[in-house]
DNA sequence: TTAATCGTACTTTTT
DNA sequence: GTACGATTAA
């Protein structure tokens, strides 16, 4: 069966034949990386006679792994069922429930997002009355995940004097931190990187076993691993040596996280017998966009030398749209979509819009709206961290992990059951005293200083989830579930609020159990831990589909290793793509080439680029130049679009013209924007008569506070009464 | 002691 | 626009 090499270049069939020893493949985008990768575990299959469980691929998303399984099916048939594939979180999860005693959790741990931490965090803060107005909470905590990620621990900052200002002593928390989490049995996503490798250098006979277990292991977009995910490898190939890692040096986009370039660019010193393919030949996209992406990520000094070329046809140019502001990017970008869909054989589908930022997407989000185009936002805030989704998974969870105090302070007092924060404090302090969990406190509420009436409702939470602890077994799970949540009250309280946000507060939780019915009907063992834990590392891309007719919405991170005929990128404006944040310096400039770079090379047809010369930003509207990125392109592949948009003459979108009048220089920024402060606002006063560029006119009810902070009550037509900010409102006054 | 209202600060990217 | 914390009202 060596068809499996037909249709592969040579380097592509010489990398997929390296079947023994460590191999590194460097594949350049749109090389057909994937390709490599799942032939390389059919010919492992099928040629090689390795059976499918000795084999672990690892890719970057589930989405990724789903995908790569059912491309092996296609190519190996049957036999492919026990392979291994799964995200290093999710097959680390795998394997500490397993092993959890091994480590002193029980195998019922729960995962803590970032969320869940930044509350431990607060909590210590809260039980330590460490001050909080110096040194903010989250700041801690992203220290604290900063060293997690690159493997230092607490006791490895000990000789190093590491006291905030406010006499907040970072040794100390950190400490505090993992003990909580621990007791809490509960694991971070970093623990889950963690744990392992602590697990096999505890326990020789386990590694041993894993070593065996996983004869062959392939990793995909190696660029984007850190240090756990490197050591974890390592470990787990150290006797076999069978390790094939594929990436990209040039789209490694997560230094941030702590992600390593060098792991990749050094990976001859830690396997110096490594084979070294190259893969070149770009498969995807037109000459154009594959000589500009080089030109670009050509400037950057850190990468292994290599060439991405093509045969494909010249292409379009790439076309540089320039807007006055945000509001006009959008209206143009929309306008292409149209243009596209109308005029060419493409559906929305095939068209993806790409930005730097996810608080980008609103203005692009109520364009397209408005010109009826459908559209799936990837990202953004996720159905999953939704307050109401979460608080209904912390009543799951407690069931599961009573010793969650997260999950358990959250829901204590949600919804409203006169539990109130004296009452919560007490308990606390009582669960710190004894060393216990805070759920154990609650049962033993009669020894704490809560009075009797909070007393007495703390001892009816504690029934209620005892009561439905006990059914969990012996009852159907969404039918579980549904009981569950609906005696929580939480359903009840926002049905008692009646208001829009209500209402689709209770559509989610609705959609939270369906989802449950949903998971039950697909997973062979559909409990509740499988369902929490799948929850928890869930991407947002595992969620996007393909099939819709609707153009995507997504940050450059999201978009890595997928490809769209039409892409846009949007806001290639300097400060903003490249992002320069206020706060810590400059950022990672050759990082954030590298994002563009992958931007740009998601396209296979045509491109466009898009930037503004004022964008409304944190409620300022900043002047902005165009990104550098754009100057690095060689002319001859670009077109400056000149493009009219019909909408430009109507006066209601005039918010441009309107503010760049009223708009006042302020200091230069120290970075590449001017500052600007709209100036004060009009004078508004109840009754008069405005109009608004959305609503339309409408007349002033009320107005509460003073100058541009003031929030004005509005009629509109239709009897809308809506609230507005005037500082932000574009408002125009029609009579006294 | 609890609940509701008000004011303020925040938004880089994600497993 | 949102989500949290603080302040105030009950």
């Amino acid at each position: 069966m060596s068809d499996l090499l037909a249709g592969l270049n040579p380097e592509q069939q010489a990398a997929v034949k390296a079947a023994d020893g460590p191999v590194l493949i460097f594949a350049g985008a749109g090389s057909g990386k994937t390709r490599v990768l799942t032939h390389r575990i059919a010919y492992l299959i099928q040629e090689k006679q390795i059976p499918p469980y000795q084999i672990l691929a690892v890719t970057f998303t589930n989405k990724a792994a789903g995908e790569m399984r059912d491309r092996i099916r296609e190519l190996a048939g049957d036999n492919h069922g026990q392979i291994n594939v799964g995200t290093f979180h999710s097959i680390s999860a795998r394997i500490l429930r397993r092993e959890a005693e091994s480590l002193g959790y029980s195998r019922y741990f729960t995962i803590y997002d970032d969320d869940d931490g930044l509350r431990v965090i607060k909590q210590i803060f809260k039980d330590k009355n460490l001050p909080t107005d110096q040194v903010p909470p989250k700041g801690v905590f992203y220290t604290i995940k900063n060293y997690k990620n690159q493997m230092i621990g607490p006791d490895e900052l000990v000789d190093q004097p590491f006291f905030f200002r406010g006499g907040i002593d970072l040794v100390e928390v950190y400490r505090l931190y993992e003990r909580r989490l621990k007791q809490s049995n509960a694991m971070d996503f970093d623990d889950l990187l963690l744990k392992p490798i602590e697990l096999f250098k505890n326990n020789p006979a386990i590694l041993k076993l894993y070593q065996s277990r996983f004869r062959y292991i392939l990793v995909d977009e190696y660029q984007d691993t850190n240090r756990a995910q490197f050591q974890m490898v390592k470990l787990l190939s150290e006797v076999h040596q069978n390790l094939c890692v594929v990436g990209d040096d040039d789209q490694s986009i997560y230094g941030w996280r702590g992600a390593d370039i060098r792991n990749i660019l050094d990976f001859q010193d830690a396997f110096p017998k490594a084979q070294i393919f190259k893969l070149e030949r770009n498969y995807r996209s037109t000459k154009t966009i594959v000589t500009a992406a080089s030109a670009v990520v050509g400037n950057n000094r850190d990468r292994a030398t290599k060439q991405l070329w093509t045969e494909a046809e010249q292409g379009d140019p790439i076309t540089v749209l320039h807007a006055s502001d945000d509001q006009h990017e959008a209206r143009l970008i929309a306008d292409k979509l149209l243009e596209i869909s109308q005029q060419s054989e493409l559906t929305f589908s095939d068209m993806a819009i790409l930005y730097r930022t996810n608080a980008q997407s609103r203005a692009l989000e109520e364009r397209l709206r408005d010109y009826g185009i459908p559209y799936q936002l990837v990202g953004g805030t996720k159905f999953y961290d939704r307050k109401e989704v979460k608080d209904s998974l912390a009543y799951l969870r407690i069931i599961q992990n009573p010793a969650d105090d997260v999950s358990v302070a959250r829901v204590l007092n949600t919804p409203p059951r006169g539990i109130g924060k004296t009452s919560e404090l007490r308990l606390a302090s009582f669960a710190l005293d004894e060393d216990i969990s805070l759920f154990e406190a609650l049962k033993r509420v009669d020894e704490t200083a809560v009075g009797t009436g909070p007393g007495n409702r703390v001892k009816d939470f504690v029934t209620l989830i005892e009561k439905h602890g006990a059914r969990l077994a012996e009852s159907d799970l969404g039918d579980w579930v549904q009981a569950y949540l609906i005696e929580t009250g939480l359903i009840q309280q926002y049905q008692a609020e009646d208001s829009e946000e209500a209402e689709s507060r209770i559509e989610n939780i609705y959609e939270l159990i369906n989802g449950i019915r949903e998971f039950q009907g697909r997973h062979e063992e559909p409990t509740l831990e499988a369902f929490l834990e799948e929850v928890a590392l869930l991407t947002d891309v595992d969620k996007l589909t393909d099939d819709r007719r609707q153009v995507t919405l997504m940050t450059c991170h999201s978009a890595k290793g997928l490809e769209f005929p039409i892409v846009f990128l949007a806001g290639l404006e300097e400060g903003l793509f490249p992002l320069i944040r206020q706060t810590d310096g400059d950022g990672d400039l050759e990082e954030e080439r590298r994002l563009f770079y992958v931007g740009l090379t998601r396209a296979e047809k045509r491109a466009f680029i898009s930037y503004c010369s004022a964008r409304q930003r944190y409620g300022e509207t900043l002047l902005a130049k165009p990104s550098r990125f754009i100057s690095e392109i060689p002319m001859d592949l670009m077109e400056m679009s000149t493009a009219k948009v019909l909408g430009d003459e109507q006066p209601v979108t005039t918010g441009t013209n309107r503010r760049g009048k009223i708009m006042s220089e302020r200091k230069q920024s120290p970075f590449v924007a001017k500052r600007i402060k709209p100036e004060e606002a009009v004078d508004y006063a109840v009754g008069q008569t405005v109009e608004h560029a959305y609503f339309g006119r409408g007349r002033i009810m009320a107005i509460t506070g003073s100058g541009g902070d003031s929030k004005l009550t509005i009629l509109f037509a239709g009897n809308q009464q809506k609230k507005i900010i005037a500082r932000y409102a574009k408002l125009k006054i029609i009579t006294k």
